[in-house]
This record gives C-alpha cells, structure tokens and sequence, in this order.
DNA sequence: ACCTGAACACCGTTCAAGT
DNA sequence: ACCTGAACACCGTTCAAGT
C-alpha cells in the first residue's frame, strides 16, 4: 500500500515490490498466492478503513458519515477505488462491511430488499462519482477553472452548445468537488426518507 | 471489440490484436500511437453508441432512456463500463454525449451548474452500478438464489446477522437487476423533478 | 507507405537448488 | 521453512531493414 501510495498502482508488481521488500520475487510467493491474492488483501485493508457509524446515530447520519469515511480512504489511496472495482468482492472485509450497512438500514425500519436496493444505490453511487472524478482529473480544484478554459477553447466555435454553457459556468467560479458529491448523495438519501415516510415500519 | 468480447478485455494485447488480424505486433503503429490510441478508441466507440434521445422527450424520459441505452451497450460489451472508467476523458464522443446529456437537462430549465450536478450524480450512479453488478457477479439472475444460499452457508454461524437476512430474503425470490437499478435511478430522477418544480424555470 | 524480425526492458509464475 | 537463480511464456514498444 505504501508502494502503491508513493508510485501508483501500476507500480505495484510484484518484482516492484519484492524490490521494495529487500527480496526477490520469487521470494513473495512463500506467502501470497499470486498478485492476485496481494490486491485482494489491499482491497481488504482498505475496504476495513471506511467506517460505518452503527449506535445512536440516525441512519441518514450513518450512511453520510459513511461515504464521508470511504472518500477520506480515497483521498489517502488514490489507487483504492479503481482496485475495489476492478477486483471480485471476496475478502471478510468486504462482508463485515455489507453487513455493518445493511444493519444501519434494517434498524431504520427499511425491508430487507428495499435495505439491498438502497445499499446498492448508495455504494453505486459513492463508488461512480468517485471513478468519475478521477477521470475526469477533477482531483485539483484549484485547477478546474482553468481546465474550463482550455475546454472552452479547445471545442471547435458552434458546436457543443450545452457543454460550452456549461463550461463557461465552471470558468467563472471553480468546481466544488464536496458540493456536486454532496448533491447526488442528497438526492438519494432524501428519497429513501421520503420512502421510509411513506410505508413506516 | 470483437476480440474483447469474445475472449475478454484481457486478451486485448497488441500481439493478439495483430495476430487476429494477420499480422505483426509492430504493424500496428503504423496506424496507432500505441496501445492506450486502441483502448481510447473502444471507449469512443462504445460511448457513441449510447444513445440520448433530444427532440420531444421529456427529460426524465429522456435520462431513463439513456440508462437503459447505456445498459444495453454493457451487456453487449461486457468490458466496456470497466474500460471506460479506466482511462481519462478525451475523445470528442464523450464531449458530445456530455453535450447531449446537459442539452437535455438544460432545455427542462436546469440551471448551468445543476444540471452538472445532475449529469455527474446520474452517470456516477448508472457506471457504479453496472462495476458493482460486474463485480458482485449479479450478471445472470438465474444463479443468484444459488450464490445467496453459497453466502449463507458459508458465513460463520452467528456472524454477520444483517446480511444474512438480506441473504435470505434473495435465496427464497431471485435478485432482479433491472428492478435494482430502477430504485436508485428512480431515487435521483425523482429527486431532479422535486428540485425543478421547487425552483422552476 | 507499410510490413517484418529482432531486440530491449519489462511482466507473473514455477521450480530445482540451496541454507 | 524460507530464499534464490534461472528459466518460461508472456507483455509494449522501437527501429533498422526490407518491399
């Protein structure tokens, strides 16, 4: 993880990290079953890191502080998202944390399958905006305003019409990385209250 | 694309393409920068194909139909959602479906900055979900009763008792996809409309 | 203008040989 | 029990040499 940290994942070899080890590669697999097995344990580690509030808090809180806990685990493993999606769920990790969130919304009153459903939205989501974000190189905000302007530029007069509005916004006055992932979040959240609202229990 | 179909993105090499083609490795630069042209080229390929429906659909008829545009294509190309959000936006055939998408949105009286807000929550959502299927293997819904009981006989006794549930709930009545993306789709566009009705035009 | 063969600097993985 | 060197079957890419 620190490799993948300091180098990016694609560094992340296993003769890359067997130097990194003082050892040689041949060396790792009296320990690891292959590469894959060294991806599925950093998917793991990580997965464990985002917390998921459970006593006393209101479930909406939860699941807030929730996604707010995973992009703090991507802000500080760049690599994190794009492996967790990239790899089969398998680890404990993985089921400890379904079930964790699942818990939060079945205490909520949510039915099991409504509870599923909204776990899926939610992780969906917080996953997607991430991946979004990253390929969208809107990691920097600082440097957004000017990444609108060489947009701008770079379209050819006339065309994209919507896109050019858009970007002549994000020109103006930066892009607010908390606010649009705030905003999806919202979105989802107030309409399961709004379903919880409307059959309780 | 037809060799990553057939035997996966995996076998997307630059030996095997050529190979496939009846020729060498080192050809294909005569025709492409490098492996990543290729690759971008798939992505242009494959977002070109999802299809945003402009004149005389209400937008939220419209955003649903691009979901489900968007689905067909991951099911015809399996790779595609994962490729896709593996490399940085470039092609023009990402510029102008952002250009169709904010159209829409705009023409339905989104301001600027919102109807961003609402492509980034709607695409974050509908690319999470299908990497989420993919790697969840919620792929054929015959199976998922088996994979449910598999989960729970696999789960130590007492242990994680949400998700067993869950798990129950899905080993009695089969996992429906298209049923689980409708609920959070659902979620965000409802979620639009109340936003437009509250601040209209 | 395009193709090829050969090479370079990498991969992941295996396995006999060492200690 | 663990490590190593060497090998195998791959990668992507470059480049001089061919036509």
């Amino acid at each position: 993880m620190d490799l993948a940290d300091e180098s990016g994942i694609e560094s992340v070899t296993m003769r890359g990290l067997a130097r990194r080890l003082g050892v040689e590669a041949a060396s790792l697999y009296n320990h690891v079953a292959g590469k894959g097995d060294v991806l599925d344990g950093m998917v793991d580690v990580v997965v464990a890191a985002i917390d998921v509030p459970s006593g006393g808090v209101e479930w909406k809180e939860a699941m807030r502080r929730r996604a707010v806990s995973a992009r703090g685990v991507f802000a500080r493993h760049p690599w994190a998202a794009g492996l967790i999606d990239s790899r089969e769920r398998s680890g404990s990790a993985g089921l400890s944390y379904a079930d964790r969130v699942l818990g939060v919304l079945l205490a909520a009153g949510f039915p099991p399958r409504v509870a599923a459903n909204a776990f899926m939205a939610l992780d969906s989501y917080i996953l997607g905006f991430e991946r979004q974000r990253a390929n969208l190189s809107l990691s920097d905000e600082a440097g957004t305003t000017d990444a609108a302007r060489e947009t701008l530029a770079a379209v050819p007069p006339g065309a994209f019409p919507s896109l050019v509005r858009v970007a002549e916004e994000y020109a103006a006055e930066p892009y607010d990385d908390e606010a649009t992932f705030a905003f999806g979040l919202s979105l989802l959240l107030d309409g399961l209250q709004r379903l919880l609202e409307a059959a309780p229990g």
